[in-house]
DNA sequence: AAATGATTGATTGTCAGCAATCTCGCAAGT
DNA sequence: ACTTGCGAGATTGCTGACAATCAATCATTT
Protein backbone atom coordinates (compact mmCIF):
# COMPACT_ATOMS: atom_id res chain seq x y z
CA UNK A 1 0.00 0.00 0.00
CA UNK A 2 1.78 3.37 -1.01
CA UNK A 3 1.69 6.35 1.64
CA UNK A 4 -0.08 8.92 0.79
CA UNK A 5 1.59 12.22 -0.14
CA UNK A 6 -1.08 14.46 -0.98
CA UNK A 7 -2.50 14.97 2.61
CA UNK A 8 -1.80 18.35 4.44
CA UNK A 9 -2.30 18.43 7.92
CA UNK A 10 -5.66 19.39 9.38
CA UNK A 11 -5.83 22.90 10.18
CA UNK A 12 -7.61 23.50 13.81
CA UNK A 13 -8.87 27.14 14.07
CA UNK A 14 -7.90 28.52 17.44
CA UNK A 15 -11.19 29.90 19.05
CA UNK A 16 -9.69 33.37 18.29
CA UNK A 17 -9.12 33.04 14.79
CA UNK A 18 -12.52 31.52 14.31
CA UNK A 19 -14.00 34.73 16.19
CA UNK A 20 -12.16 37.03 14.15
CA UNK A 21 -13.17 35.56 11.09
CA UNK A 22 -16.64 35.74 12.12
CA UNK A 23 -16.58 39.27 13.34
CA UNK A 24 -15.03 40.38 10.54
CA UNK A 25 -17.65 38.32 7.98
CA UNK A 26 -20.06 40.67 9.56
CA UNK A 27 -18.76 43.64 9.68
CA UNK A 28 -17.91 43.73 5.81
CA UNK A 29 -21.79 42.03 4.99
CA UNK A 30 -23.31 44.74 6.98
CA UNK A 31 -24.48 42.03 10.33
CA UNK A 32 -23.07 44.39 12.22
CA UNK A 33 -23.58 47.90 11.12
CA UNK A 34 -21.90 50.99 11.18
CA UNK A 35 -21.26 52.49 14.58
CA UNK A 36 -22.95 49.70 16.22
CA UNK A 37 -21.94 48.96 20.02
CA UNK A 38 -19.77 45.76 20.48
CA UNK A 39 -20.31 43.90 23.89
CA UNK A 40 -17.72 41.63 24.30
CA UNK A 41 -20.45 39.11 26.39
CA UNK A 42 -22.34 39.03 23.90
CA UNK A 43 -20.65 38.25 20.91
CA UNK A 44 -18.74 35.55 23.40
CA UNK A 45 -22.14 33.77 24.18
CA UNK A 46 -22.91 34.17 20.16
CA UNK A 47 -19.91 32.57 18.93
CA UNK A 48 -19.54 29.66 22.50
CA UNK A 49 -16.66 30.71 23.74
CA UNK A 50 -15.28 33.05 26.40
CA UNK A 51 -14.87 36.44 26.17
CA UNK A 52 -10.79 36.42 26.19
CA UNK A 53 -11.00 35.06 22.30
CA UNK A 54 -13.09 37.35 21.30
CA UNK A 55 -11.28 40.58 22.79
CA UNK A 56 -8.19 39.08 21.47
CA UNK A 57 -10.18 39.17 18.01
CA UNK A 58 -11.15 42.85 18.72
CA UNK A 59 -7.52 43.82 18.74
CA UNK A 60 -7.13 42.21 15.37
CA UNK A 61 -9.74 44.00 13.76
CA UNK A 62 -9.32 47.48 15.43
CA UNK A 63 -5.71 46.93 13.60
CA UNK A 64 -7.64 46.24 10.39
CA UNK A 65 -9.95 49.68 10.75
CA UNK A 66 -12.94 47.63 11.16
CA UNK A 67 -13.79 48.81 14.93
CA UNK A 68 -12.68 51.40 16.85
CA UNK A 69 -12.14 50.53 20.51
CA UNK A 70 -12.59 53.26 23.26
CA UNK A 71 -10.90 51.41 26.94
CA UNK A 72 -13.30 52.04 29.33
CA UNK A 73 -16.33 52.39 27.18
CA UNK A 74 -16.75 49.78 24.41
CA UNK A 75 -15.50 49.13 20.98
CA UNK A 76 -17.65 50.21 17.99
CA UNK A 77 -18.17 49.06 14.37
CA UNK A 78 -16.30 51.83 12.09
CA UNK A 79 -18.71 53.64 9.55
CA UNK A 80 -18.57 52.56 6.07
CA UNK A 81 -19.38 55.44 3.20
CA UNK A 82 -20.15 55.50 -0.41
CA UNK A 83 -17.75 57.64 -0.63
CA UNK A 84 -14.82 56.11 0.29
CA UNK A 85 -14.05 54.27 -2.82
CA UNK A 86 -12.76 57.60 -4.28
CA UNK A 87 -10.50 57.60 -0.87
CA UNK A 88 -9.00 53.79 -1.14
CA UNK A 89 -8.58 53.79 -4.87
CA UNK A 90 -5.57 55.89 -5.16
CA UNK A 91 -3.30 53.97 -2.31
CA UNK A 92 -4.42 50.94 -3.51
CA UNK A 93 -4.40 51.83 -6.98
CA UNK A 94 -0.51 53.22 -6.59
CA UNK A 95 0.40 50.19 -4.55
CA UNK A 96 -0.83 47.48 -7.13
CA UNK A 97 0.67 50.28 -10.19
CA UNK A 98 3.87 49.39 -7.95
CA UNK A 99 3.93 45.39 -7.36
CA UNK A 100 3.04 45.24 -10.84
CA UNK A 101 6.22 47.09 -12.41
CA UNK A 102 8.33 44.99 -9.98
CA UNK A 103 6.96 41.75 -11.68
CA UNK A 104 7.43 43.04 -14.87
CA UNK A 105 11.56 42.02 -14.00
CA UNK A 106 10.48 38.56 -12.69
CA UNK A 107 7.25 37.52 -13.41
CA UNK A 108 7.54 33.89 -14.91
CA UNK A 109 5.14 32.66 -17.78
CA UNK A 110 3.46 29.87 -15.61
CA UNK A 111 2.27 33.27 -13.87
CA UNK A 112 1.29 34.75 -16.58
CA UNK A 113 -0.60 31.72 -17.71
CA UNK A 114 -2.16 31.92 -14.38
CA UNK A 115 -3.37 35.92 -15.11
CA UNK A 116 -4.76 35.04 -18.27
CA UNK A 117 -6.71 32.25 -16.89
CA UNK A 118 -8.18 34.63 -14.42
CA UNK A 119 -8.73 37.28 -16.83
CA UNK A 120 -10.83 34.62 -18.46
CA UNK A 121 -13.07 33.59 -15.39
CA UNK A 122 -13.13 37.57 -14.50
CA UNK A 123 -14.62 38.03 -18.31
CA UNK A 124 -17.35 35.40 -17.72
CA UNK A 125 -18.22 36.40 -14.50
CA UNK A 126 -18.91 40.11 -15.26
CA UNK A 127 -20.37 39.49 -18.69
CA UNK A 128 -22.88 36.57 -16.70
CA UNK A 129 -23.61 39.43 -14.19
CA UNK A 130 -21.68 37.78 -11.29
CA UNK A 131 -20.41 40.45 -9.40
CA UNK A 132 -18.71 39.24 -6.31
CA UNK A 133 -17.12 36.26 -7.83
CA UNK A 134 -16.00 39.32 -10.55
CA UNK A 135 -14.58 41.38 -7.33
CA UNK A 136 -12.94 37.98 -5.99
CA UNK A 137 -11.12 37.28 -9.16
CA UNK A 138 -10.09 40.57 -9.62
CA UNK A 139 -8.33 40.21 -6.35
CA UNK A 140 -6.86 36.96 -7.15
CA UNK A 141 -5.79 38.91 -10.20
CA UNK A 142 -3.54 41.86 -8.60
CA UNK A 143 -2.89 39.44 -5.25
CA UNK A 144 -1.14 37.13 -7.72
CA UNK A 145 1.18 40.23 -9.16
CA UNK A 146 2.00 41.55 -5.67
CA UNK A 147 2.99 38.06 -4.57
CA UNK A 148 5.13 37.84 -7.55
CA UNK A 149 6.68 41.16 -6.69
CA UNK A 150 7.76 39.41 -3.36
CA UNK A 151 8.37 42.20 -1.24
CA UNK A 152 6.32 42.01 1.95
CA UNK A 153 5.66 45.43 2.92
CA UNK A 154 3.65 45.79 -0.71
CA UNK A 155 2.05 43.05 0.34
CA UNK A 156 1.23 43.95 4.10
CA UNK A 157 -0.38 47.51 3.07
CA UNK A 158 -2.40 46.00 -0.06
CA UNK A 159 -3.75 42.86 2.25
CA UNK A 160 -4.65 45.32 4.81
CA UNK A 161 -6.97 47.75 2.38
CA UNK A 162 -8.79 44.88 0.66
CA UNK A 163 -11.11 43.88 3.42
CA UNK A 164 -12.36 47.41 3.21
CA UNK A 165 -12.66 46.67 -0.64
CA UNK A 166 -15.20 44.28 0.32
CA UNK A 167 -16.88 45.78 2.80
CA UNK A 168 -17.38 48.28 0.21
CA UNK A 169 -18.81 45.92 -2.47
CA UNK A 170 -21.10 44.88 0.25
CA UNK A 171 -22.49 48.40 0.46
CA UNK A 172 -22.97 49.03 -3.18
CA UNK A 173 -19.81 51.33 -3.76
CA UNK A 174 -18.17 49.15 -6.16
CA UNK A 175 -18.58 48.57 -9.80
CA UNK A 176 -16.67 46.47 -11.68
CA UNK A 177 -17.45 46.79 -15.53
CA UNK A 178 -16.37 45.21 -19.12
CA UNK A 179 -13.59 47.88 -19.22
CA UNK A 180 -11.67 46.00 -16.31
CA UNK A 181 -11.59 42.86 -18.46
CA UNK A 182 -9.33 45.08 -21.63
CA UNK A 183 -6.71 46.15 -18.54
CA UNK A 184 -6.31 43.53 -17.35
CA UNK A 185 -5.27 42.40 -21.18
CA UNK A 186 -3.40 45.82 -21.24
CA UNK A 187 -1.43 44.36 -17.96
CA UNK A 188 -0.61 40.81 -18.72
CA UNK A 189 0.41 41.98 -22.18
CA UNK A 190 2.85 44.41 -20.92
CA UNK A 191 4.01 42.06 -18.12
CA UNK A 192 4.78 39.34 -21.28
CA UNK A 193 7.08 42.12 -22.66
CA UNK A 194 8.72 43.35 -19.66
CA UNK A 195 7.47 46.42 -19.81
CA UNK A 196 7.54 48.34 -16.95
CA UNK A 197 6.60 51.72 -18.25
CA UNK A 198 2.86 50.17 -19.59
CA UNK A 199 2.52 48.48 -15.98
CA UNK A 200 2.95 51.23 -14.02
CA UNK A 201 1.04 53.51 -15.84
CA UNK A 202 -2.39 51.36 -16.70
CA UNK A 203 -2.36 49.87 -13.22
CA UNK A 204 -1.96 53.76 -11.97
CA UNK A 205 -4.64 55.37 -13.75
CA UNK A 206 -7.42 52.37 -13.61
CA UNK A 207 -8.99 54.17 -11.06
CA UNK A 208 -9.53 57.29 -12.61
CA UNK A 209 -11.30 55.77 -15.20
CA UNK A 210 -13.11 53.60 -12.04
CA UNK A 211 -14.13 56.62 -10.61
CA UNK A 212 -15.47 58.20 -13.58
CA UNK A 213 -17.46 55.35 -14.27
CA UNK A 214 -18.70 55.36 -10.64
CA UNK A 215 -19.79 58.46 -11.07
CA UNK A 216 -21.31 57.97 -14.20
CA UNK A 217 -23.47 54.95 -12.44
CA UNK A 218 -24.07 57.28 -9.27
CA UNK A 219 -25.58 59.81 -11.53
CA UNK A 220 -28.04 58.27 -13.47
CA UNK A 221 -28.45 56.13 -10.14
CA UNK A 222 -29.82 59.70 -8.84
CA UNK A 223 -31.92 60.62 -11.95
CA UNK B 1 -8.31 82.44 41.77
CA UNK B 2 -9.26 81.98 37.80
CA UNK B 3 -10.19 78.77 36.95
CA UNK B 4 -7.15 76.36 34.74
CA UNK B 5 -8.11 76.09 31.46
CA UNK B 6 -5.50 74.22 29.89
CA UNK B 7 -5.49 70.99 31.66
CA UNK B 8 -6.17 68.24 29.41
CA UNK B 9 -7.83 65.57 30.76
CA UNK B 10 -4.75 62.78 31.69
CA UNK B 11 -4.59 60.04 30.23
CA UNK B 12 -4.59 56.66 31.50
CA UNK B 13 -2.68 53.84 29.89
CA UNK B 14 -4.45 50.48 29.96
CA UNK B 15 -1.93 47.68 30.89
CA UNK B 16 -2.54 46.32 27.35
CA UNK B 17 -1.45 49.96 25.99
CA UNK B 18 1.34 50.07 28.53
CA UNK B 19 2.67 46.40 27.27
CA UNK B 20 2.24 47.04 23.42
CA UNK B 21 4.71 50.08 23.48
CA UNK B 22 7.32 48.98 25.62
CA UNK B 23 7.65 45.65 23.99
CA UNK B 24 7.17 47.37 20.29
CA UNK B 25 10.32 49.72 21.55
CA UNK B 26 11.66 46.44 22.90
CA UNK B 27 11.39 45.15 19.17
CA UNK B 28 12.79 48.29 17.38
CA UNK B 29 15.80 48.67 19.38
CA UNK B 30 16.83 45.43 19.45
CA UNK B 31 17.00 44.80 23.09
CA UNK B 32 14.09 41.62 21.92
CA UNK B 33 16.70 40.13 19.01
CA UNK B 34 15.23 39.18 15.75
CA UNK B 35 14.14 35.09 16.20
CA UNK B 36 13.51 35.41 19.93
CA UNK B 37 10.81 33.19 21.09
CA UNK B 38 8.71 35.62 23.16
CA UNK B 39 7.18 33.90 26.51
CA UNK B 40 4.13 35.54 27.37
CA UNK B 41 4.50 34.95 31.19
CA UNK B 42 8.16 36.18 31.35
CA UNK B 43 6.73 39.61 29.90
CA UNK B 44 3.86 39.68 31.80
CA UNK B 45 6.65 39.42 35.07
CA UNK B 46 8.64 41.73 33.24
CA UNK B 47 6.38 43.98 32.93
CA UNK B 48 3.87 43.89 36.48
CA UNK B 49 0.96 42.93 34.80
CA UNK B 50 -0.77 39.29 33.86
CA UNK B 51 -0.86 37.70 30.65
CA UNK B 52 -3.76 38.97 29.44
CA UNK B 53 -3.08 42.36 28.65
CA UNK B 54 0.15 40.74 26.95
CA UNK B 55 -1.61 38.51 24.66
CA UNK B 56 -4.00 41.34 23.55
CA UNK B 57 -0.71 43.57 22.99
CA UNK B 58 0.73 40.70 21.14
CA UNK B 59 -1.89 40.68 18.91
CA UNK B 60 -1.49 44.27 17.80
CA UNK B 61 2.23 43.63 17.37
CA UNK B 62 1.22 40.80 15.26
CA UNK B 63 -0.81 42.87 13.03
CA UNK B 64 2.31 45.11 12.93
CA UNK B 65 4.14 42.88 11.69
CA UNK B 66 7.25 43.05 14.64
CA UNK B 67 5.71 39.24 15.78
CA UNK B 68 4.47 36.50 14.30
CA UNK B 69 2.51 33.84 16.26
CA UNK B 70 2.78 30.20 15.93
CA UNK B 71 -0.78 29.03 17.47
CA UNK B 72 0.62 26.36 20.28
CA UNK B 73 4.17 27.06 19.70
CA UNK B 74 4.38 30.26 20.45
CA UNK B 75 5.24 33.95 19.40
CA UNK B 76 8.89 35.16 17.46
CA UNK B 77 10.23 38.49 16.77
CA UNK B 78 10.20 38.97 12.96
CA UNK B 79 13.48 38.86 11.43
CA UNK B 80 15.49 42.34 10.40
CA UNK B 81 17.74 42.59 7.58
CA UNK B 82 19.64 45.38 6.06
CA UNK B 83 18.04 45.22 2.70
CA UNK B 84 14.99 45.61 4.03
CA UNK B 85 15.92 49.19 3.07
CA UNK B 86 15.67 48.23 -0.23
CA UNK B 87 11.71 47.06 0.28
CA UNK B 88 10.10 49.29 2.41
CA UNK B 89 11.24 52.59 0.77
CA UNK B 90 9.46 52.13 -3.05
CA UNK B 91 6.08 51.42 -1.07
CA UNK B 92 6.56 53.93 1.51
CA UNK B 93 7.28 56.57 -1.59
CA UNK B 94 4.86 56.10 -3.96
CA UNK B 95 2.40 56.77 -0.98
CA UNK B 96 3.53 59.92 0.82
CA UNK B 97 3.90 60.50 -3.28
CA UNK B 98 0.38 60.60 -3.47
CA UNK B 99 -0.27 62.45 -0.59
CA UNK B 100 2.04 64.89 -1.58
CA UNK B 101 -0.12 65.40 -4.99
CA UNK B 102 -3.25 64.95 -3.20
CA UNK B 103 -2.53 67.71 -0.35
CA UNK B 104 -0.62 70.06 -3.12
CA UNK B 105 -4.41 71.06 -3.98
CA UNK B 106 -5.23 71.60 -0.76
CA UNK B 107 -2.92 72.29 2.07
CA UNK B 108 -3.00 76.18 3.59
CA UNK B 109 -0.32 78.39 4.23
CA UNK B 110 0.23 77.54 7.87
CA UNK B 111 0.63 74.29 7.29
CA UNK B 112 3.25 75.02 4.33
CA UNK B 113 4.48 77.05 7.20
CA UNK B 114 4.95 74.74 9.71
CA UNK B 115 7.29 72.59 7.06
CA UNK B 116 9.34 74.94 6.61
CA UNK B 117 9.98 75.21 10.19
CA UNK B 118 10.45 71.16 9.98
CA UNK B 119 13.12 71.61 7.45
CA UNK B 120 15.14 73.87 9.44
CA UNK B 121 15.11 71.67 12.49
CA UNK B 122 15.81 68.94 9.74
CA UNK B 123 18.57 70.50 8.16
CA UNK B 124 20.07 71.66 11.68
CA UNK B 125 20.33 68.00 13.08
CA UNK B 126 21.79 66.75 9.81
CA UNK B 127 24.23 69.30 10.33
CA UNK B 128 25.20 68.64 13.77
CA UNK B 129 24.99 64.86 13.26
CA UNK B 130 22.21 63.84 14.95
CA UNK B 131 20.71 61.26 13.32
CA UNK B 132 17.82 60.41 15.54
CA UNK B 133 16.42 63.78 15.76
CA UNK B 134 16.85 63.86 12.01
CA UNK B 135 14.72 61.01 11.56
CA UNK B 136 11.83 62.00 13.25
CA UNK B 137 11.82 65.52 12.17
CA UNK B 138 12.16 63.62 8.39
CA UNK B 139 8.97 61.79 9.90
CA UNK B 140 7.19 64.85 11.12
CA UNK B 141 7.58 66.21 8.05
CA UNK B 142 5.91 63.62 5.50
CA UNK B 143 3.29 62.68 8.66
CA UNK B 144 2.03 66.59 8.26
CA UNK B 145 1.75 65.95 4.53
CA UNK B 146 0.05 62.67 4.88
CA UNK B 147 -2.44 64.60 7.28
CA UNK B 148 -3.03 67.47 5.26
CA UNK B 149 -4.03 64.68 2.97
CA UNK B 150 -6.93 63.20 4.62
CA UNK B 151 -7.26 60.21 3.42
CA UNK B 152 -7.61 57.66 5.96
CA UNK B 153 -6.08 54.68 3.50
CA UNK B 154 -3.17 56.61 3.22
CA UNK B 155 -2.61 57.65 6.98
CA UNK B 156 -3.31 53.83 7.50
CA UNK B 157 -0.90 51.76 5.28
CA UNK B 158 1.81 55.16 5.52
CA UNK B 159 1.58 54.82 9.82
CA UNK B 160 1.95 50.81 9.27
CA UNK B 161 5.35 51.40 7.59
CA UNK B 162 6.98 54.15 9.83
CA UNK B 163 7.81 51.86 12.61
CA UNK B 164 9.28 49.69 10.06
CA UNK B 165 11.06 52.45 9.17
CA UNK B 166 12.85 53.20 12.91
CA UNK B 167 13.40 49.74 13.42
CA UNK B 168 15.52 49.64 10.59
CA UNK B 169 17.47 52.74 12.09
CA UNK B 170 18.33 51.06 15.21
CA UNK B 171 19.95 48.27 12.99
CA UNK B 172 21.83 51.08 10.76
CA UNK B 173 20.11 50.49 7.83
CA UNK B 174 19.03 54.19 7.18
CA UNK B 175 20.65 56.93 6.22
CA UNK B 176 19.53 60.27 5.72
CA UNK B 177 22.14 63.24 4.66
CA UNK B 178 21.66 66.77 3.24
CA UNK B 179 20.00 65.48 0.01
CA UNK B 180 17.29 65.32 1.60
CA UNK B 181 16.66 68.75 2.76
CA UNK B 182 16.87 70.06 -0.99
CA UNK B 183 14.45 67.58 -1.45
CA UNK B 184 11.95 68.80 1.78
CA UNK B 185 12.76 72.06 0.09
CA UNK B 186 11.34 71.27 -3.52
CA UNK B 187 8.48 69.52 -1.76
CA UNK B 188 7.56 72.54 0.16
CA UNK B 189 8.00 75.09 -2.86
CA UNK B 190 5.81 72.63 -5.23
CA UNK B 191 3.24 72.74 -2.49
CA UNK B 192 3.09 76.37 -2.57
CA UNK B 193 2.43 76.25 -5.81
CA UNK B 194 0.02 73.85 -6.15
CA UNK B 195 2.57 71.45 -8.65
CA UNK B 196 0.89 68.06 -7.98
CA UNK B 197 3.27 67.06 -11.27
CA UNK B 198 6.70 67.92 -9.03
CA UNK B 199 5.48 67.08 -6.08
CA UNK B 200 4.96 63.79 -7.04
CA UNK B 201 7.95 62.95 -9.19
CA UNK B 202 10.39 64.09 -6.73
CA UNK B 203 8.78 62.30 -3.68
CA UNK B 204 8.43 59.13 -5.88
CA UNK B 205 11.99 59.52 -7.14
CA UNK B 206 13.55 60.20 -3.54
CA UNK B 207 13.80 56.47 -3.02
CA UNK B 208 16.18 56.06 -5.64
CA UNK B 209 18.48 58.36 -4.85
CA UNK B 210 18.24 57.05 -1.24
CA UNK B 211 19.26 54.02 -2.47
CA UNK B 212 22.02 54.85 -4.14
CA UNK B 213 23.78 56.77 -1.39
CA UNK B 214 23.09 53.45 0.59
CA UNK B 215 24.75 51.11 -1.70
CA UNK B 216 27.80 54.31 -1.77
CA UNK B 217 27.88 54.13 2.03
CA UNK B 218 28.23 49.93 1.96
CA UNK B 219 30.36 49.71 -0.15
CA UNK B 220 32.54 52.31 1.78
CA UNK B 221 32.01 50.66 4.97
CA UNK B 222 32.97 46.68 3.20
CA UNK B 223 36.40 48.80 1.76
C1' DA C 1 -38.92 72.71 35.00
C1' DA C 2 -34.08 72.36 35.01
C1' DA C 3 -29.81 71.28 37.16
C1' DT C 4 -27.11 68.61 40.24
C1' DG C 5 -25.76 64.71 42.93
C1' DA C 6 -26.18 59.90 44.30
C1' DT C 7 -27.08 55.18 43.30
C1' DT C 8 -27.35 51.08 40.66
C1' DG C 9 -26.46 47.88 37.12
C1' DA C 10 -23.82 46.73 33.15
C1' DT C 11 -19.57 46.46 30.95
C1' DT C 12 -14.65 46.53 30.51
C1' DG C 13 -9.93 45.24 31.75
C1' DT C 14 -7.53 42.16 34.14
C1' DC C 15 -6.38 38.21 37.20
C1' DA C 16 -5.61 33.39 38.65
C1' DG C 17 -6.21 28.86 37.38
C1' DC C 18 -7.14 24.73 34.35
C1' DA C 19 -6.64 21.64 30.39
C1' DA C 20 -4.49 20.66 26.07
C1' DT C 21 -0.49 20.57 23.45
C1' DC C 22 4.22 20.94 22.40
C1' DT C 23 9.14 20.35 23.14
C1' DC C 24 12.94 18.32 25.12
C1' DG C 25 15.50 14.90 27.44
C1' DC C 26 16.14 10.24 28.70
C1' DA C 27 15.83 5.29 28.17
C1' DA C 28 15.46 1.25 25.40
C1' DG C 29 16.05 -1.20 21.17
C1' DT C 30 18.52 -2.11 16.88
C1' DA D 1 26.10 5.16 17.09
C1' DC D 2 21.56 5.94 15.59
C1' DT D 3 16.56 5.61 15.91
C1' DT D 4 12.31 5.35 18.27
C1' DG D 5 9.15 5.79 22.05
C1' DC D 6 7.75 7.68 26.36
C1' DG D 7 7.23 10.80 30.14
C1' DA D 8 7.79 15.19 32.37
C1' DG D 9 7.78 19.93 32.40
C1' DA D 10 6.79 24.21 30.22
C1' DT D 11 3.89 26.94 27.55
C1' DT D 12 -0.23 28.30 25.18
C1' DG D 13 -5.18 29.09 24.71
C1' DC D 14 -8.92 29.63 27.17
C1' DT D 15 -12.36 29.87 31.23
C1' DG D 16 -14.68 31.93 35.08
C1' DA D 17 -14.44 35.45 38.41
C1' DC D 18 -13.28 39.98 40.50
C1' DA D 19 -12.63 44.99 40.78
C1' DA D 20 -12.87 49.39 38.57
C1' DT D 21 -15.29 52.41 35.72
C1' DC D 22 -18.93 54.19 32.98
C1' DA D 23 -23.66 55.30 31.67
C1' DA D 24 -28.32 55.53 32.86
C1' DT D 25 -31.73 56.35 36.15
C1' DC D 26 -33.61 58.22 40.20
C1' DA D 27 -33.87 61.61 43.96
C1' DT D 28 -33.09 66.13 45.69
C1' DT D 29 -32.30 71.00 45.32
C1' DT D 30 -32.80 75.42 43.12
Amino acid sequence: MPIPTDFSTPQRLSAKKRAFLQIQEWIIDGTLKPKEKLNDADLAEALGVSRTPIREALQLLGAQGFVEMFPGVGTQVTTVNHDDIMKILPPLSVLQALATEIAAEIIDQQSINQLKEINEQFSHAIKTGNSFAALKLDVQFHDLIVEKADNPYITQTVSSLQPHVLRLYFYKAIILTESSIDEHNVIIKALEEKDKETCSRVARTNWIRAIDEYFTTENKHHE
